[in-house]
DNA sequence: TATGGATTTCAGAAATTACTGAAATCCATG
DNA sequence: CATGGATTTCAGTAATTTCTGAAATCCATA
């Protein structure tokens, strides 16, 4: 039924789901979507992983929630069969989307939270610094995000191969950048070179 | 010993810990290390995070592995201390460096063995399509990082600030960059507006 | 090279996460 | 509104991951 190259893409998907922060199961079911031009149905899905009927159900269920799966109908089949978006774009964006959504997002709320309740309780110091720096590097990160976000995929595709070329184009835009980033206390501190390799 | 707010810091570093591929305890650890403004040992790290020694010596070395931890020593003591790099952005690159190498480079060497091998079984159609479009995009993001990456601190944190200002130097650009990006059979298509949202 | 603190290793215990089969629910159709 | 296929839920089991204590190793110093 799967050819061997599908085979091992599906594999590794699947192995790559716990590094990926999803599960195997997961993992190797989006494998498949991602490899069939037709949607699926569920029962698809069990013959061809060979897993329970209740296992392909949870994960489903989980691929819809990180929004990367879409349900579609078939006229005259009341089952339900699933895709992955044809365009990969529409795929990276999901994925950028969710994971910042998973894994940033919850911390900067978070870190906001504390600075909040800091200043109430007298604290300060090192830890409170560092937690303020941290805070604004996330924000400028994430705000560079939306603005990428906003691009169209045609632009986005320009600005990515530009590369190298974009050094010159900073010079352009030089004395309009108010350069400024850093923590209440000490200034995120910009190393001349870098701050080295590992100990 | 630890204040209120680093407590909770290390608790959210903790639990997003599996989100962010590491577990509670790596990343408990971490947290404390860079919340602390001197370096700590192993002993120190057990007294305050009340876990057992031969743990807090398993998760040191993987934050070592991940580069994520520098080791400091201190002059007439033999026993190990841990530090965090003083500057985030030093974090930032290791953290993108790391994650690119275990959750992004398997992958696409995956990819192009089984773009390898696949014209000698004569195998084709859609999967092998899919297959190569995502080796493609892979290797346009992850060429764009590259480049990113070449880029000194100061450069990069201009860039990032740049924002929605890029627009305008994308048009600066223009005709000297020559677009195209598609697989082999079927191309990438850059839809007009976007795939639209979920089912 | 013997000593002893520091660190690492490792086998088993504990905790967590993933998976299954069976039962419950859902829902379009007759 | 009863039927029956499709889907979901859930409790129990299996598998995996994390954590620990004890023993082994390492290594600077006496």
């Amino acid at each position: 039924m799967l050819s061997n190259t599908e085979q091992e893409f599906i594999i590794h998907f699947g192995e790559m789901g716990s590094k990926w922060g999803i599960n195997r199961t997961v993992g190797q079911i989006y494998a498949l979507l991602f490899l069939s031009e037709a949607p699926l149905n569920a029962e698809q899905i069990v013959e061809r992983l060979s897993i329970s009927r209740s296992n392909v159900s949870m994960s489903l269920k989980e691929l819809q929630a990180w929004e990367l799966v879409r349900l579609k109908h078939v006229q005259g089949d009341r089952r339900d069969y699933f895709t992955t978006p044809e365009d990969l774009w529409t795929i990276v964006r999901t994925l950028v989307e969710q994971r910042k959504k998973r894994e940033i997002d919850p911390t900067l709320t978070k870190l906001r939270e504390l600075q909040m309740q800091a200043p109430a309780d007298g604290e300060s110091g090192y830890a409170m610094d560092r937690i303020g720096e941290l805070g604004e590097l996330i924000e400028l990160l994430t705000g560079w995000y939306d603005d990428m976000n906003r691009l169209e995929t045609e632009r986005l595709v320009q600005l990515l191969t530009l590369g190298s070329k974009l050094q010159g184009l900073i010079g352009k835009a030089e004395g309009v950048i108010p350069f400024s980033f850093g923590g209440k206390r000490r200034a995120t501190q910009t190393p001349k070179k870098s701050d080295g390799g590992a100990a």
